[in-house]
DNA sequence: CCTCATTCCTGCGGGC
DNA sequence: TGCCCGCAGGAATGAG
């Protein structure tokens, strides 16, 4: 559930604290927070120390740290991950997975993750971009993004729109909340086909796919609990932006009419029934 | 290749 | 009060 707005703000505070520092001791808590780093946590822990850390990269939901080793340190927060700056004096949380100690002595790094969705690895060579997710597509925040090929890439399936916008490669960084919200201000339903959609329709929606996430952004993300939270352990505030997710039976901030919840994906989607009309032909 | 269901995990809150 | 169940859901995986 952290999404491309809140993965940046972690990105930031990564950028600040942690880039420029020379790791000194690793421990790994939980052998799940690495379990895509198939050799181990002992190959694991050999990767990153001594190692320098020259800058923090995202790209949709994922992070990843390039080292001067031109390894990376890839990292995804799931559900529930967190990576926190802490001093290493500071209690061990409940959660604690993976802990970085810096040869500074400064504050360390903490990956807690209460529901275990999320993780680490060290993907040997991986720098400039990490072979595990050489499969995501740019995010839509990205100068690279294409949007025409986007808009193509999208036309030729047959699916739904919020499938479409969920699957990572095709655009990254969009998760169910800001999928619900940029498909409320385009006024699109999340069944509708997507080979039914005209290129001005998919770049109006594209352009609420960047409004909203730079909303979010500015807010410093959107939280529902303490779980979303910056390096600092901060929450950001957009949730009180939200149009329809988690809305249900709430007035549509357009028009009134109560929000939709549906399932969907063995999730939830959030409509407002007059501004996204339900599509005749429909596609889950 | 494309589409889609399943699976992993823990804490919380509602119902009984 | 306590137990059970549903729900939150990103993305890898494999079936068809």
């Amino acid at each position: 559930m952290p999404e491309l707005p809140e993965v940046e703000v972690v990105r930031r505070g990564l950028e600040r604290w942690v880039a420029g520092r020379t790791v000194a001791a690793v421990e790994v808590g939980h052998p799940r927070a690495i379990r895509r780093h198939l050799a181990g946590a002992a190959d694991f822990a050999g990767l990153l120390a001594g190692r320098t850390i020259v800058a923090a990269r995202r790209r949709g939901k994922y992070l990843w740290l390039p080292l001067d080793s031109g390894d990376a340190l890839l990292g995804h927060l799931g559900m529930s991950g967190q990576l926190l700056v802490r001093p290493s004096e500071a209690p061990a949380e409940v959660h604690l997975r993976v802990r970085l100690a810096f040869t500074d002595g400064g504050r360390e790094l903490r990956f807690v993750d209460q529901r275990t969705f999320g993780g680490l690895a060290v993907d040997p060579g991986g720098a400039e971009l990490p072979g595990p997710i050489r499969h995501i597509a740019r995010d839509p925040v990205d100068p690279l993004f294409e949007d025409e090929a986007f808009v193509a890439a999208v036309r030729r399936r047959r699916t739904g729109i919020k499938r479409a916008l969920l699957d990572q490669s095709l655009i990254s960084g969009v998760g169910n909340i800001y999928a619900d919200e940029a498909l409320w201000r385009s006024g699109l339903h999340w069944a509708r086909p997507t080979e039914t959609l005209t290129g001005p329709a998919l770049r109006r929606l594209l352009a609420a796919v960047r409004e909203v996430l730079g909303e979010a952004l500015a807010a410093g993300g959107t939280s529902f609990d303490s779980l979303y939270v910056n390096v600092n352990g901060e929450s950001g505030y957009f949730e009180r932006s939200l149009a329809v997710y988690g809305r249900r039976d709430e007035p549509c901030r357009r028009c009134g009419t109560p929000v939709r919840r549906d399932a969907f994906m063995n999730r939830s989607s959030y409509t407002c029934p007059r501004c996204q009309p339900r599509p005749r032909r429909a596609r889950y």
